[in-house]
DNA sequence: CAATTTTGTTCGCATTACGAACTAATGATG
DNA sequence: CATCATTAGTTCGTAATGCGAACAAAATTG
C-alpha cells in the first residue's frame, strides 16, 4: 500500500468531519427512486457503485429501522421513509396554509398548481394540486427541473439577492430543452430581470413543448422570495393573453393569502 | 472495563450487519419535524440523544451533502432531503393515478379526501388533497394516527391476512383518544370484522371529537389491499347517514377508478 | 450435471467515527 | 465591567465500527 495517500477516496470524503456511512446509506435510499421500486442486494450494489456487502449492511440497517422490508430476496422501502422528507416539509411555514388556496387555484382556473423553492440551480416541487387531466409530465412533491427555464425558476432567481444571482449566472449552464428555449445567457438575463420588475414571470414552451406557465413569488414580511407559486396549461387550451388577464389576477391573490398567512 | 459486554448499547445494536452511523443520522433528520425547524448543533445533539461531537460530524456532513444548511450558527433541513420521500412514493404504482381522482372526489363533496397505507400500529398519509376549510388536525404526507381508531385503519386491518392481523391484536395497546373510542378489543375485532365483511368503515368521533370519517379499500388485481381511501368531516357538517348514502357510493366509485388505472 | 457466472455472507483488520477533554463564546453576578 | 459560571463548539488519540477481499452458496448455462 502506497504512503498515506489520504484524498484518494474518489470524489467524497476530502473533508474532515464527515460521516461516509451516513452519505452511503441516504445514497441507498435514493437508489430505490432512480431506479425500480424491488430491487435485489446486488442491484443496489451495482446502482450505488457499493460492494454487495456494504450495500447487504446498510439494506439490514434500513430493515431493522423500518426504513425497508425485504423477503430474502427483493429489498423494497417501506412508508417510514416519508417521515425524512416530511421532516423538511414541517420546517417549511407556508406548506399547511398553501394547500387549501391551491385547491381554490385549480377549482376557479381548472388548471394544476404548484409550489416550489429554489435548490441550486433547480426548482423543487414542495406542494401540487393536480387537474383531473392527463398531464404531459408527471410532476410531484420532491421532483426538479432546471430553474433557468420554468417559470417559477424565473420568479425564484429574480428573488434571489444580486451576489447570489451572480453566481448562479457564472455556474449555469443553458440547455435546449426546446426549440423555444431561451438561447442566451443575454436573453435569460433579460427574462429574470423582467419577472423581478413586473412581479411575475411567464414562459412559454421553454422546457417541453405545448408546456406553458405563469408564476409569482411568495414573499414573507420583509419581502424576501421563500417559494413560487404556479399555474401550468397546455398550449392549445388557454392563450398567452388568457394567462395574462385571468390566471395571473388569480396567482396573485392566491400568493398575497399565502403570504399574510404567514405574518401572524 | 468489564470483559466483552457486547450487546450494553442501549436498545440499538445487537445485529451484527448493523451500519450505526446511518441510524444515527436518520435521527438527525428526523429531530428537526420533531422539534423546531431551525437548531443549533447543541440542540440536535439534545433531541437525538447524541454527543455534540456526533450532532456536529453528521449535521457538517447533511450539509456537505446538500440535506442541510448552516449560517454557522443554525442548522436547517434543505429540500433535497424530499427526494429521500420522494424515493419511497415514486415506488408506490398508485400515487400518481390517485391525486386526480382525489381532486375529483374533494370538488363533489367538498371534504378533505386522503390515501394511506399501513405500516406496523399506524397508518401513513400517502396523499392528501384538503378542502378550504380550516381542519382540526393538521394532516399531511407522511403523517401518522394509529390504525385501530382511525377509518382507514380500520379498512385496512381488514384487508391484512388473518396470520398478520392476530400479530396485531397481540400487539396493540388500545389507548382511549376521545370518549366515544373503541374500548375493548371484542369491540375492535368486532369493527374490524364488519370493515371486512362490507367493505368499508366509518368511524365516528374515536379519534377526536368532532372528526368524522369513511373509508374504503383500494385493492390490486389480485383483490389485496394496497391502500386506503377516506373522507373526513366534522360532526355538524354531515351525519352519518349521509355519509352513508352520498359519501361512501362517491369513494367506492374513487377507489375502484385507482383500482382500474393501476390493472393496465 | 459439471462448469461457470452470479449472488450472498463471513471475518480479520485498517479506517472510520467515536467521545473525553479542551477551548471559545455567552450570560449571569456582584 | 471584570470575574465566574455555564453553555456551545472543536480537537485528537484511539477503540470499535464498518470495510471489502475472500469464501460459499445459488442460479444459470452449455
Amino acid at each position: 500500500m502506497t504512503t498515506g495517500e489520504v484524498l484518494e477516496r474518489a470524489g467524497a470524503g476530502e473533508d474532515k468531519d464527515y460521516v461516509q456511512s451516513l452519505v452511503r446509506g441516504l445514497e441507498v435510499i435514493r437508489a430505490f427512486s432512480q431506479y425500480k421500486p424491488r430491487m435485489t442486494l446486488s442491484e443496489v450494489a451495482q446502482h450505488t457503485g457499493l460492494t454487495r456487502a456494504a450495500a447487504r449492511r446498510f439494506l439490514l440497517t434500513l430493515v431493522r429501522e423500518g426504513y425497508a422490508e425485504t423477503d430474502g430476496k427483493l429489498f423494497a422501502l417501506r412508508p417510514k421513509v416519508l417521515e425524512l422528507g416530511f421532516a423538511y416539509l414541517s420546517s417549511l411555514p407556508m406548506w399547511e396554509v398553501a394547500q387549501p388556496v391551491m385547491r381554490d387555484v385549480v377549482n376557479t382556473l381548472q388548471e394544476s398548481c404548484s409550489l416550489s423553492v429554489l435548490d441550486g440551480d433547480d426548482i423543487v416541487y414542495v406542494a401540487r394540486v393536480p387537474t383531473a387531466r392527463v398531464m404531459t409530465i408527471g410532476l410531484s412533491i420532491g421532483s426538479r427541473l432546471p430553474a433557468f427555464c420554468s417559470s417559477m425558476g424565473r420568479v425564484l432567481l429574480a428573488g434571489l439577492p444580486p451576489a447570489e444571482l451572480a453566481v448562479f449566472y457564472d455556474r449555469v449552464r443553458i440547455e435546449k430543452r426546446t426549440p423555444r428555449t431561451v438561447a442566451t445567457m443575454v436573453a435569460l438575463k433579460e427574462a429574470v430581470e423582467n419577472a423581478r420588475r413586473q412581479g411575475w414571470a411567464l414562459v412559454d414552451q421553454e422546457l417541453e413543448l405545448g408546456l406553458r406557465s405563469i408564476a409569482v413569488p411568495v414573499r414573507n414580511r420583509r419581502g424576501e422570495v421563500l417559494a413560487a407559486l404556479n399555474v401550468s396549461t397546455h398550449e392549445g387550451r388557454s392563450s398567452i393573453e388568457a394567462m395574462r388577464s385571468q390566471f395571473l389576477p388569480v396567482l396573485l391573490d392566491a400568493a398575497q393569502r399565502i403570504s399574510a398567512a404567514l405574518s401572524q
